[in-house]
DNA sequence: AGAAAGCAAACGAACGTTAGGTTGTTTTTT
DNA sequence: AAAAAACAACCTAACGTTCGTTTGCTTTCT
């Protein structure tokens, strides 16, 4: 079957990934890889703690040694994904050289590449954050909405400095952002394409987005 | 707060809204419409048969006069959304001109309306299809395909046609593809934006993605 | 009379979590 | 150095609740 069609898995990736200043030592760091793992497969609602800790090779009243809830396990990892990824972006604007394209470029990249080095932390922090209960939700809505207008800036200013021209502007930032989250339920390792080749690609196709030719 | 940032809620709309030849008569109908609710707002396994039920107004056990399985009803939508999106990309693609640009924007108009048409339709059509048992889920799947596919041969066609200039066609079609799935996310009527004015701002965008100027 | 759609009650299973205990390790005291 | 105490992480068992679904019945309609 052709790549980047459909399956029925929820997502390609395989491998429980986490950026290294998130992973932890111990029963906690296997306990966080394993909530993960069923978290992005299945969803929060469908992974029961049982099968958390079997994967995890204790039995689920010992997760509670570690963590006061499951709720705090499913807040820990998106958190962790969102704050990945706001910090990549903002990485990769301070690091980019001051014209709207090249920062455009940057942000994009940076963007993909979060969901396509980290795929089911992605998942789980992009589409199980309606699962957390409000006071967990809102200190990491706060910062995926720094990620949005953080994209939102950039193309502003490109479009307010004349390099950019967009029929809606205020669509820009919804329809670029959408192709970096899919990229999490699509790519895995063993596509055949370096994640770095997908991220400059579709910075490309984000840069014609706004107008600019490439 | 500014329109398209990331809210608590797993989408915005609110109206569980049907194709009109999906639309069903007396009890059954309604338990579709409140299941509907209830699978995009919390995800198939937090949406349970007795909070179905309480909105429909009978009592858990009722639902088995009309449906075999909670399985079952999931199936229903999952399947109904898959052949509207198929039909009406497929509608739109028979109806456009056949220069390639024409067919693009036709077929992305599509793909976004039903996405905005029917948002909590889309987002368990798409995002609940892993939660289906295999025998389920196999049918839809080949739906689904067919739809991508559809896609993947408008924008080949454009490229062997030396219409379109495209630095990777295979990531073309996740990518146009990616912006419309998270239309039903964000979309509401009380949006401000008018689906149409969305449709056409996306298909601008998909033209441009692959090289066309706009 | 038969069918359909609803009901209450119940079933078996599973859920998240708590309680009390055991074990091994570490720290403190002697 | 050895013993005692404390701690952490695991265990089993259980709790209260919820889950999807079945059963047998009642009511209404055809």
């Amino acid at each position: 079957m052709p790549k980047f069609l459909s399956t029925h898995r929820r997502l390609a990736a395989v491998d429980t990934l986490l950026p290294p200043a998130a992973i932890q030592d111990g029963s906690r760091g296997v306990i966080l890889g394993e909530s993960l793992r069923l978290f992005a497969e299945r969803g929060y609602g469908s992974a029961s703690m049982r099968d958390i800790a079997q994967l995890v090779g204790i039995k689920a009243a010992s997760v509670y040694s570690h963590f006061p809830s499951k709720a705090h396990v499913l807040a820990e990892l998106i958190r962790v994904g969102h704050e990945e990824h706001l910090r990549r972006m903002r990485a990769a604007l301070m690091a980019a050289e001051p014209d709207p394209t090249t920062q455009l470029k940057a942000v994009v990249r940076a963007h993909v590449l979060a969901h396509a080095d980290y795929p089911m932390l992605a998942v789980v922090a992009n589409a199980e954050l309606h699962a957390l209960p409000g006071e967990f939700a809102a200190p990491i809505l706060e910062i995926r909405r720094q990620s949005e207008m953080l994209l939102v800036d950039v193309i502003q200013r490109g479009v307010d400095m004349g390099t950019f021209n967009v029929p809606d502007v205020q669509l820009a930032m919804p329809a670029i952002g959408a192709m970096g989250l899919r990229v999490a339920h699509w790519y895995a390792p063993d596509l055949g394409k370096d994640p770095e080749h997908i991220a400059d690609t579709f910075a490309q196709f984000a840069c014609r987005m706004v107008g600019v030719m490439t």
